[in-house]
DNA sequence: CCCCGCATTCCACAGAATGGAATTGATGGG
DNA sequence: CCCATCAATTCCATTCTGTGGAATGCGGGG
């Protein structure tokens, strides 16, 4: 493979931050499983990551009996191990975010026949800490947390960089213009438009996949990161349609989840 | 704390596995944090982990970079970051086990109207995959995964202790008995009989939590970790009359997953 | 039976992590 | 307004711990 040029000190992370290797390479292993990549070996770690072949074996040990890792022997290969769900649980157990809004957002979603989701930033992309997927056959409504979807395309992203402080908008900016060059300026001009919408009128619309429609406005929320709420929807009609329709019930849901929070952020600090 | 009897070698971590220090020391940090200890700034990681506070806190500056934890500078704290839901998306959709079954622990959930659980273990604990909760009003059936009950009291996992080789069995009493020294006798009893019940009918009951009855059976899929399924419901009838009314569902259930198992197994590795 | 690929273990080296102490910074009381 | 307090971060000498190339083991396939 990478046989010839390989530089002595890694890849050089001068981040400027100071960062202890081991714990960064161990993290990274587990970062290359993503759906789609469910079962590696070592080397395939070893591969993806850069990190030598010897390091990965240890650092995989110390991951299984960590048990973030399980091992299968079939396969020669790991796997995430269930460690992981009680982890995220945690997550979502306590983000105060998460608990305000869910009730909320199941609600609307019965309500408006629509999808709705709460997401967040995670480097360069928009997770979501759960999306209440609207379905008629209520036992096929999945609830999905976790997805990551592009910042530069969605609305959800889009919303997010209009909420966000302006260093960390261009700071985005300059770093997608390295990523994709090409589409550059038509993403940047797409984002602009959206930036001003939400500062109009506090949401922004998107359809990145075809016959699917979403907004989205941001949440800002004190000493908190910025968090998106959205509502989208598998339709053929137009965006303005679509959007005439959920722009309403869209910014009360905003509305009722800032409340909700500032009534648990009150409840949690003593009353002065 | 401690402060007098430091041991030089950190607490002596004679495993006889070589392990990564920091690593394995990062991850003890992401894994304080847990449902009711969602916030925790670094003094208190460093008590509850026992790790110097400088080494605490170039972790933790670690783990935000790599955005498994958010920095909230208002409470001068950290939370578990997106970045964990992520991972978990990832375990769920990679777990074939998971992916055969879940569909038919809807269907079973909704047709009997019962909890249907599927849970793996982890450490001295049984972790769900996933919980289909049923529930009248379908816009309350959440989906729980992540959540951890004690292996020892439920049904779950004494279904799981009858299915695991003999050492690993023994290997859990023993340190159940340094755990537990005073409910010990009592508590094997039990386990020993609930694993005489699975070794004759394929499954065990329990009723740990008052009210709740839960039957489970474990899976046995070769070159995969054990796994259980259960079915639970909260009812004043007594225990024999559930386990009347949902042994038979139960092991169809058990018989469907594997059935699913074993066809996407075939279908994974190609034909001989 | 032998070979091949992958994982693990070994080993010498030095780079990297460690923790006590000092520094900085934020908070709240006087 | 300033100081006392508490927590987080940075500094720095020490050395332990992680590292990667090479050797060894382990299985599976031809």
């Amino acid at each position: 493979m990478d046989a010839g040029g390989k530089p002595r000190k890694a890849s050089a992370r001068l981040d400027g931050q100071a960062q202890n290797r081991s714990l960064e390479r161990g993290l990274e292993i587990l970062k290359a499983f993503r759906p789609g990549a469910d079962v590696l070996g070592n080397s395939e770690l070893a591969e993806k990551t850069g990190i030598a072949k010897a390091t990965v074996s240890r650092l995989t040990q110390t991951l299984v009996t960590a048990g973030l890792l399980v091992h299968d022997p079939r396969a020669r290969a790991y796997r995430l191990g269930a460690t992981v769900l009680s982890l995220a649980l945690a997550v979502r157990l306590g983000n105060p975010v998460l608990q305000a809004a869910l009730p909320l957002m199941r609600s609307a979603s019965d309500r408006l026949r629509v999808n709705v989701g709460l997401a967040t930033a995670d480097h360069d992309e928009m997770v979501y800490l759960d999306s209440v997927r609207y379905n008629r056959k209520s036992a096929l409504r999945t609830v999905v947390s976790g997805q990551r979807v592009p910042i530069e395309l969605t609305s959800l992203g889009r919303a997010y960089l209009a909420a966000v402080s302006e260093d960390q908008r261009v700071a985005f900016l300059r770093r997608l213009q390295t990523r994709r060059p090409a589409k550059f300026a038509v993403l940047e001009q797409q984002i602009v438009e959206a930036i001003d919408c939400v500062k109009q009128n506090r949401y922004c619309a998107a359809a990145w996949q075809l016959e699917v429609v979403a907004l989205s406005t941001p949440l800002v929320i004190s000493g908190l990161p910025v968090y998106v709420v959205n509502m989208s929807l598998s339709t053929p009609e137009p965006l303005p349609k679509v959007v005439e329709r959920l722009h309403a019930p869209l910014l009360s849901l905003r509305s009722s989840i800032l409340d909700a929070m500032d009534q648990s952020l009150a409840e949690t600090s003593p009353p002065l």
